[in-house]
RNA sequence: GCGGAAUUGGUGAAGUGGUUAACACGCCGGAUUGUGGCUCCGGUAUGCAUGAGUUCGAUCCUCAUAUUUCGCCCCA
């Protein structure tokens, strides 16, 4: 037998309805919102991650699903959507009206070689938005609150958003400095991952799990000190506009944020009562320009849509995305069974849902299988009835049995649904 | 990359180093010769993730591999 690729998952069942929920949501709001979709390729060349991720970060170190193809060029499977989009507004000059903002999101699955676990694929999807053009805290407030209000109006109402300023380039090199020269001294009291941590990215220190109550990570510099007046003043305004638009925020001074091109105001979408990260985003003012083009500040995020499935489970009424059809075509033989594709197919061009047998099953089965369905009619086909130009049909409910004109079948049932 | 736990029909699962692998749900058939949902009766894994090993004999013990799952790292 062959198996499914470790990480991935087969979509369906109660989930798959959830997730066509979601993406019904989206669609909505996004419409609402005025962005427009984009989709950008599943491969990129690899260089592009290299550059907007982070090279030392680990998901471009170990985590990219690297191939080449038949032309020896080295491609990689997206770990995340923020890169193509940033190079499709480039290369396709989305910036040409400058005036606007370029207002977009995107939906699709992305590629990460992990360790699966809860809530963690190694093909997972993402919905996203990103705005460029625009370095008003404004936008970030209008992107940080789609994110919350799509959540919410989903049915995940314990979501706080935990935001952070990590400044502009100098005043973040300069909190890592001060950071790193804090902790030096210390060094050997933390946990083995922190001595890691503390070359490779010292501001990950401040989310350790193990030293989180070590009483050196208390007494931290904070990061909130060594902003610029610029950075500050776009944190205070963006926390002013969250509260005028009654979004539920905590300033959370340990977030930083995993890829490298992230500054200025970052947040994540997190639950409240199990401590969930659903998503995260933030600014980056200098991706554009990294990557070649213009000077385009922007900002965006991601929301990772498996573990709002998790925790939708959790929450939504599972008899709303159950299977209820209008009409279930009930027949035995052949020419019964050639009347009910015909019957069938006039209802489902009517909008009615419509199911039929199509097996050699006993009625006592398609009752049950009528009945499973939640059925409101059944149509019981019988030959001696067909001759006559009649219809049977069972109103489900009331158990109550008549026989309609076979003319008259589909008004009389658009007329009683 | 590191660590813990798991893997038995369509599903939930019990179980044992030795003839036919419980039970329940589901499904199929019958009682009911084309009108069900209740009830009763019958059927439903030639096999216990895969591959080696130990053994007279392995679903059970050992090892390896795969997958699942839960953490760490990292991240959504």
């Amino acid at each position: 037998m062959i198996t499914k690729p470790k990480g991935t998952y087969d979509l369906m069942g109660l989930d798959a309805k959830i997730y066509t929920y979601i993406n019904h949501e989206i669609e909505n709001f996004m419409a609402n919102y005025n962005y427009d979709l984009i989709r950008t390729p599943i491969f990129e060349a690899s260089e592009l991650y290299h550059r907007s991720v982070g090279e030392t970060s680990d998901i471009v170190t170990k985590e990219t699903y690297d191939f080449k193809d038949r032309g020896d060029r080295s491609m990689t499977l997206r770990p995340e959507g923020t890169a193509g989009v940033v190079r499709s507004v480039i290369e396709n000059k989305l910036y040409g009206n400058k005036n606007d903002c370029i207002k977009l999101y995107y939906n699709g699955t992305m590629y990460r070689y992990e360790r699966p676990q809860s809530g963690r694929n190694r093909e997972f999807t993402q919905f996203g938005v990103e705005v460029f053009n625009s370095a008003d805290p404004m936008i970030d407030a209008e992107v940080i609150s789609i994110g919350y209000n799509l959540l919410n109006s989903l049915g995940i109402d314990n979501v706080t958003v935990a935001i952070n300023s990590l400044g502009d380039k100098i005043s973040r090199k300069n909190y890592t400095e001060a950071l790193v020269k804090y902790l030096t001294p210390y060094i050997n009291e933390l946990c083995d991952d922190c001595k890691k941590r503390f070359n490779s990215n010292p501001l990950r220190i401040l989310d350790c799990k193990i030293d989180k109550n070590n009483d050196i990570l208390k007494n931290v510099p904070k990061i909130s000190d060594y902003l610029s007046k610029e950075s500050k003043e776009r944190f205070d305004k963006l926390k002013m506009l969250l509260t005028n638009l009654d979004i539920d925020y905590e300033i959370d001074e340990k977030i930083v944020r995993g890829l490298d091109y992230y500054d200025e105001n970052v947040w994540e979408y997190i639950t409240t009562d199990n401590g969930i990260t659903l998503g995260g985003g933030g600014r980056y003012n200098s991706l554009v320009e990294n990557l070649g083009g213009p000077n385009l500040p922007a900002v965006g995020f991601a929301l990772g849509i498996e573990r709002i499935i998790l925790e939708l489970k959790n929450k939504i009424n599972i008899s709303n995305l159950q299977n209820n059809i209008d009409v279930y075509i009930m027949s035995v033989n052949e020419e019964e069974k050639m009347q009910s594709i015909i019957l069938a197919q006039n209802l489902r061009l009517n909008n009615v849902i419509t199911e039929m047998n199509s097996n050699n099953l006993s009625l006592k089965s398609q009752f049950k299988i009528a009945d499973s369905l939640n059925a409101k009619f059944l149509v019981i086909l019988n030959s001696e009835d067909l001759n006559k130009g009649l219809i049977n049909v069972k109103d489900n409910a009331t158990k109550e049995e008549m026989k309609i004109d076979e003319s008259e079948i589909v008004d009389w049932i658009l007329g009683n649904i």
